[in-house]
DNA sequence: TAAAAATACTCCATAGGTATTTTAT
DNA sequence: ATAAAATACCTATGGAGTATTTTTA
């Protein structure tokens, strides 16, 4: 049996004539009667009453045009899913980042995602960098946002596309003799104590700012370190010392915390999406373009 | 689209391989590869990425499998539905039939057909046989259980068919003077009042009676009429009067009531199964087979 | 280099067309 | 008598085969 045959038979029995059919499906009447006679022979089981004028519909024809309508409908609706799934209108994708990047672009990458593609469930991860770049070989991640780190550009099975630049800001306690400066230099922070975000944090940061100080001539002085981003607001609001974090902190207010630019230019943290190089699911491909188009967005602000 | 492109999708994407699929289909490599690519053409979507080996399926090609398999199990599912109901072992059947027979070779009749064709549901439509008659050219109902009637047997659009020859017998008080005697003549019963069964009771038997005495050569005093058997055995019970019934009225066994043949041969009442000429339906072909049966084992009881 | 899939072509089975007969109203 | 379906026969599309090239591991 194929298909057409439930074609050819659903125009018979709509028409309920051989010959209308036939014209419907724009062909001759003799072949149509003889598929409609294999598909007869095949089954064993005779589907129309040819002894009746109009032609009728045995009980088992009524049965099996129930049947037959029900097959094309779902092949329609299969073929109609598979096509969704491939043009990626239709699926999962599984979005990984550290909680110190949930406050920047992100939330809004996801927004216009769902709004574009509302039929993909999206799924999100909070962990480490490190968890996430373990999640992204495993295949438990389809793709990650993490701030660019030495080990990540080596990886020969990820790609790697750069974001958006966040210049780093200086955190003050709101009563800080420089927060009434509008911008602040490296070299005033000498003397500072530094609340330093671990790795889990923000990754590479902490060497980072060793690399600036180092760069204005002095070694910064560790007052203390935490994993949390809201752990280091905390601490600085309590006067416990001074930060420097992505701009994107800017999000997070907190009493008794300020926020001053870095006046050196090269003070800056790169956030990279990453994925895996053979991974052609279409769905990441439209994640990764809206992840492009509203990060650039972003940076024209 | 084709069913068979859906057949050689499934053996490829078990098989992982056009080669072994083709083997496995009995057909050669080459025109498989073409089907699949002509299918993959016109739905605009890659199953499969040749780009690895072995054969990888796309998350398109995952989920059209999986529609594809539930597409043939539904085929498979529908083409035995359709037999089913063509050798008439699925569907429906309305039996018609009036109080007075719901006593003798119906229920065996129903109970047998109900092991053999336990998928074809029966409906019972309990009412007087004038009703019944209506019912049946209405095609309401496709059978009916009737005690024969010269009404039937003109009637041309309708098939009459003769089931059991039930005698009739005498319904008597237990104190009854003749309750006596193993067997009763019709000739006994001349100073006897009688409770005549309506029309609605038992079809043409008030007639049958009037007939039977009158060639025993008396006119049967009437006490009383009544509409259902239960109603007949309660007044014989109460002495109101004796009366002649079926004999499958033995069935019911009323407390104060005694049965008794008559002598005469010829007081027979004719039970019969009757349908349209032009109903075709397998399954009233077989109920018919199976009413047949159980009749004749029960005349030989 | 050795498999497996794609391509190029050839062939024939059968879906579909034409002419006619049979059937049902 | 007439319209519709079945039958008989013919045509040609395209599904399947064979030979070969291309690809991937």
């Amino acid at each position: 049996m194929e298909l057409r045959h439930l074609r050819y038979f659903i125009a018979v029995a709509d028409e309920l004539s051989f010959s209308r059919a036939a014209a419907r499906l724009q062909m001759a009447q003799p072949p149509l009667s003889q598929q409609i006679q294999a598909l007869e022979a095949e089954l064993g089981v005779q589907l129309f009453d040819r002894k009746k004028r109009p032609l009728q519909l045995t009980l088992a024809g009524i049965a099996f045009l129930e049947e037959a309508r029900a097959m094309l409908i779902q092949l329609e609706q299969a073929v109609q899913k598979t096509q969704r799934i491939y043009q990626g209108e239709l699926g999962y994708l599984t979005v990984g980042f550290t909680s110190s990047i949930a406050n920047g672009v992100l939330p809004n990458i996801l927004r216009s995602f769902r709004q574009h593609y509302p039929q993909v469930k999206l799924i999100l991860r909070e962990d480490n960098s490190a968890f996430q770049i373990q999640g992204l070989r495993d295949q438990q991640t389809d793709v990650i946002f993490v701030y660019q780190d030495s080990v990540l550009t080596e990886a020969s099975d990820l790609i790697v596309m750069p974001l958006t630049q966040e210049p780093l800001i200086v955190v003050l306690p709101q009563e800080h003799r420089l927060s009434g400066q509008l911008n602040i230099a490296l070299t005033d922070l000498v003397s500072e104590e530094f609340i330093m975000p671990l790795r889990q944090a923000v990754s590479g940061l902490s060497d980072q700012i060793h690399y600036l100080c180092a760069q204005a001539g002095f070694v910064p002085k560790v007052a203390q370190e935490a994993t949390f981003m809201v752990t280091i607001l905390g601490l600085v609001a309590g006067e416990m010392g001074i930060s420097l974090l992505p701009l994107s902190v800017q999000n997070l207010q907190r009493k008794g915390v300020v926020y001053r630019p870095i006046q050196e230019q090269t003070a800056m943290k790169q956030l990279s999406a990453v994925w895996r190089r053979n991974d052609s699911s279409a769905i990441l491909q439209r994640f990764l373009n809206i992840a492009q188009v509203i990060s650039l967005n972003e940076c024209h602000d």
